[in-house]
RNA sequence: GGGCGAAUAGCUCAGUUGGUUAGAGCGCCUGCCUUACACGCAGGAUGUCGGGGGUUCGAGUCCCUCUUCGCCCACCA
């Protein structure tokens, strides 16, 4: 019946057959009925997952953020909560564009040349071929979400959501068109957000340019600038009110160098006196902080660069730029400006300077301010309700020290731009008439022809900024704006958002903020914010700086259960995870050795414990239960405990509001893992299957009490391992004695704590007289497999428990026997105390060395008399004593008499072995 | 410039409200292919807890300061 197992996990056929099991089984489907809100019996436990662009493959980022997720949702599926995991992906509008963009490219067209429709066409194509890979890569880590609610942000279902979204927030006013400065990327032609235009530090130079007053005095004043290029667009030199130098000049005009055309010297706040000459050219239509000071003098705004960063008389700039500037590049510009300046005796100087200058997020090019008209969401109303949540511990962030940013972020939240000038994405859903000009159309639904004149309408060009589909992900992918659809109710709020900390404004402050806004509840209730993938030196992996490590790789050359051990197992709270690209064998080995270890325990219970039927643990008379058979299982409950303690709560009481030590705690994955490594290696297999190994194999009543333990104790083990390397245990559960068919791990329930065992202590003395023997036996070389003699001198009683039932553990290292207190043997033996202050000596015929026994012995109590003085002064005063905790001078106290014994122990061996 | 955090063994990190002789994994050294596992077993070495000062009977833990790193935000052109 059982065949014998492969000393290695098989995992390349293994993981893979069991997740079409799982599959099958129809495991990983969440029953909207079973959720305790809508009538059913479990508690609903839901995490989204942050969907991948479309077009993504899976990296290491990926494969440990799904992990946890995994983990998470599998420890509460087996907890008996009815879990849900909802997969999908982001259509993600700039990047999958630009990924297509570049296709077409190659074959030498813009998507101009194509149109608007062939375009998208096109896009929709790519899409459809390439488009989930990701989502079948996230199977062959483990990944149990469920596959029948997979969503995507530009499906019909999800577009409805969005254009709810826009339509509601218009009615409110919270949706308004703006004519201002934003940031404008000059390759993929869009406007982006604050957030989407990075700050680079940048080496540039700044560049010192005298404008000489426009009334032919003498009088001139220096400007500092990193943009002279821009000077054609120039409509007035500002200074701080408070600055002595300038105020006599504040009112006058000078003249813009190489231009010619005369502007005024304005004072305003904005200007920083100790910067460069502390006074700054003023440009509305190229800066956005210039557009303001602008818009606060009543400035016109010139436009001298174009959509593509080529200067040239845009709009209100009729003789403003030089023919020799037009249609340059902006960064050529800036080289001729200097030039014609320098030559024009108008550049006083220039210096190496270094600023932050922003960057589009997707494809690096520098911004240029550009003034435009876009569409904007007003932030401030829908920021309240999102600080509030995390302020009252309605929602909490793990960990905590990203708390102070999203507050500090949210606090000083500026509008969003969420109109972007690209193609594929969801279209705004406004509507123009030419014909009547009224008031634009903001519609749920499509509109055909003007409600008042009924002439033809033109739609918004513009598309809506990919952020604005995502941050309705909770909502939209549960039902929303349906919210009596079934799963709505059933799973939402979710429980545990699961990403990187660079999308916490992107993503998570904006999925609150639109909770609360949409539905007035917060989307989930604790954000976890996992760490970076880095390698050796710390540089975080990218596919492209060539550091990466390709999961999949991983998952082909150890599986992915070696996969998920090792990352989890790395990953302290929100740290960083280090792994080595150039030594995948290194970096995989925690898992990989892992793995094998489990697989082999598995290995030789199965053979050992054989065929016959196993009698349930219920089913053993609690006196039949030896010693160490009450440790492992008080072990295995100290184990459970602890993992508990790792991973939970999972939810908040019924006040809806975490505790202050919640705060801190629960989501300890690595702490979690290393509680059940810990039981399983160094607990079982290291003691309790050595002490068993006798008993399996020694016919009689006995062999079915170890039976029973053994599978007890390694089902449960299995249990709480699941979460972390689902494969490798569900292979092994499956043959478990008497596994009825159609069960799988995969839903079996999360291990519960049992009743104390009294005798559990009782097996640290044998372990303890085990060690002494070993190590006794490694000082002296004593071959392996050659058998001492021992005597474990002490109280009957407790040299009994050590040699009693667990005496085979002893027996493979010593032949031992017990002699009273009294009888201590001579000098020639080797000698080591217990912690009961029993004693075990090694007889070591002609072996022995009398002087390294009283080097040895003297060592140690010099030691012990050391600590001994500083706990006795420790209780000899008298503020300790009265004012630590009791239980605390308690164990002190304790710890004097058993240090006190063992000093008069150590001081009588000594004499014995270094003479007087 | 504003805000936040970190510094503990060679490396990556635990160390919960101050209280046993500061721990784990990896790495390192020694010996073992002991019939589940050499992806293993047994034994071992390694810390002035970043420097200085303070509070306390007692400080890795609390306070101040210095040094060094890191992160987030920001309109010094």
């Amino acid at each position: 019946m059982t065949e014998p197992l492969a000393p290695q996990f098989d995992f390349a056929s293994v993981e893979r057959e069991i997740y079409a099991r799982w599959m099958n089984a129809d495991l990983f489907t969440a029953r909207a009925e079973n959720s305790v809100r809508t009538g059913g019996a479990r508690e609903p436990f839901t995490i989204v997952i942050p969907p991948p662009n479309v077009t993504a493959v899976l990296h290491m980022g990926h494969g440990l953020n799904n992990t946890v997720q995994d983990v998470l949702v599998r420890w509460r599926r087996m907890a008996q909560d009815e879990a849900l995991w909802v997969p999908g992906t982001d259509h993600a509008g700039i990047a999958t564009q630009n990924v297509v963009e570049r296709l077409i490219a190659k074959e030498g067209n813009s998507r101009f040349d194509l149109g608007r429709a062939a375009f998208l066409e096109r896009v929709r194509e790519f899409v459809t071929e390439t488009g989930g890979v990701i989502l079948e890569q996230l199977r062959a880590i483990g990944s149990s979400c469920d596959w029948s609610r997979t969503a995507y942000t530009f499906s019909p279902e999800l577009s409805r959501a969005v254009r709810e979204a826009f339509v509601r927030l218009h009615e409110e006013g919270l949706v308004y068109r703006g004519h201002r400065v934003i940031h404008w990327c000059p390759r993929c032609l869009t406007s982006l957000s604050d957030e989407e235009a990075e700050p680079r530090e940048t080496h540039g130079r700044l560049y010192y340019v005298r404008y000489d007053a426009a009334d032919g005095s003498d009088r001139s004043i220096t400007v500092a600038t990193t943009r002279p290029e821009t000077i054609p667009g120039d409509v007035a030199v500002a200074v701080n009110p408070a600055d002595a130098r300038y105020r006599d000049l504040v009112g006058t005009m000078v003249t813009l160098p190489l231009i010619g055309i005369a502007v005024p010297v304005i004072a305003d706040d904005y200007v920083d006196a100790a910067f460069g000459t502390g006074a700054l050219k003023i440009t509305p239509g190229h800066d956005t902080n210039d557009f303001e000071v602008g818009r606060r003098h009543s400035l016109p705004i010139p436009v001298i660069i174009d959509e593509v960063g080529t200067v040239r008389e845009v709009a209100d700039a009729e003789g403003r730029v030089p023919e020799s500037l037009k249609g340059l590049d902006r960064f050529e510009a800036r080289e001729k400006i200097a030039e014609l300046l320098r030559d024009a005796g108008a550049l006083v100087k220039t210096e190496v300077h270094q600023n932050n200058v922003r960057h589009c997020y997707r494809c690096e090019t520098v911004i240029e301010p550009r003034l435009s008209d876009q569409w904007f969401v007003k932030m401030e109303s829908l920021a309240a309700p999102a600080l509030a949540a995390v302020r009252d511990r309605t929602i909490r962030i793990l960990p905590e020290r990203w708390e102070a940013v999203y507050i500090n972020w949210l606090e000083g939240i500026r509008d969003w731009n969420i109109s972007r000038q690209l193609w594929w994405g969801h279209r705004i859903p406004v509507w123009y008439c030419d014909a009547c000009g009224g008031d634009p159309i903001v519609s749920r639904s499509d509109v055909t022809a003007c409600p008042t004149c009924h002439g033809a309408v033109r739609q918004d060009e513009d598309v809506l900024d990919t952020w604005f589909s995502s941050w309705l992900w909770p909502l939209s992918t549960l039902g929303w704006p349906d919210e009596k659809y079934v799963d709505f109710k059933a799973f939402y709020p979710t429980d545990m958002l699961v990403t990187a900390p660079e999308i916490l404004f992107f993503w998570v402050a904006r999925m609150i903020m639109a909770g609360y806004h949409f539905v007035g509840r917060a989307p989930f209730t604790t954000v976890y914010l996992t760490g970076t993938v880095r390698d050796m030196n710390h540089v975080k992996m990218s596919k492209s700086l060539g550091n990466g490590i390709d999961p999949l790789d991983v998952v082909g050359r150890y599986g992915a259960d070696a996969l998920r051990y090792t990352v989890v197992a790395g990953l302290g709270l929100g740290a960083d995870v280090m792994l080595d690209p150039t030594n995948l064998d290194q970096s995989f080995a925690v898992g990989r050795n892992f793995v094998t270890k489990l697989w082999n325990i598995g290995r030789f219970l199965l053979m050992n414990v054989g065929d016959g039927a196993v009698v349930s643990l219920a089913d053993i008379a609690p006196d039949r239960l030896t010693r160490a058979d009450e440790w492992i299982l008080d072990r295995l409950d100290a184990a459970i405990r602890e993992a508990n303690a790792s991973l939970g709560p999972a939810r908040q009481d019924a006040s809806g509001k975490w505790s202050e030590r919640e705060l801190t705690q629960g989501l300890r994955l690595s702490e979690y893992v290393e509680s059940a490594r810990r039981f399983v290696w160094n607990e079982l297999a290291d003691w309790y299957v050595e002490a068993a190994k006798n008993r399996v194999s020694a016919e009689g009543p006995d062999r079915d009490v170890a039976r029973a333990v053994l599978v007890h104790v390694f089902d449960q083990a299995l249990r709480l391992l699941h979460p972390v390397v689902p494969f490798v245990t569900e292979a092994l559960w499956q043959r478990l004695p008497a596994r009825a068919s159609g069960e799988y791990l995969a839903r079996a329930a999360w291990p519960v704590v049992g009743a104390p065992r009294a005798r559990a202590s009782h097996f640290e003395l044998a372990r303890a007289a085990v060690s002494a023997i070993r190590q006794i036996r490694a000082d002296y070389n004593v071959t392996p497999g050659k058998l001492v003699d021992a005597i474990l001198i002490g109280r009957d009683e407790r040299a009994r428990t050590v040699l009693g039932e667990e005496g085979a553990v002893i027996g493979r290292l010593a032949r031992a026997t017990i002699a009273p207190s009294s009888e201590a043997p001579d000098g020639a033996a080797a000698h080591a105390l217990l912690p009961d202050g029993s004693e075990v000596v090694v007889l070591l015929a002609g072996l022995v060395d009398l002087e390294k026994e009283c080097t040895r012995v003297s060592t140690d109590l010099a030691q012990l008399e050391k600590q001994l003085g500083a706990l006795e002064q420790r209780l000899a005063n008298e503020s300790f004593v009265s004012r630590a905790k009791p239980e605390i001078v308690d164990a002190e106290r304790r710890k004097l008499e058993e240090w006190t014994i063992r000093r008069a122990q150590l001081a009588s061996k000594k004499r014995t072995l270094c003479g007087a």
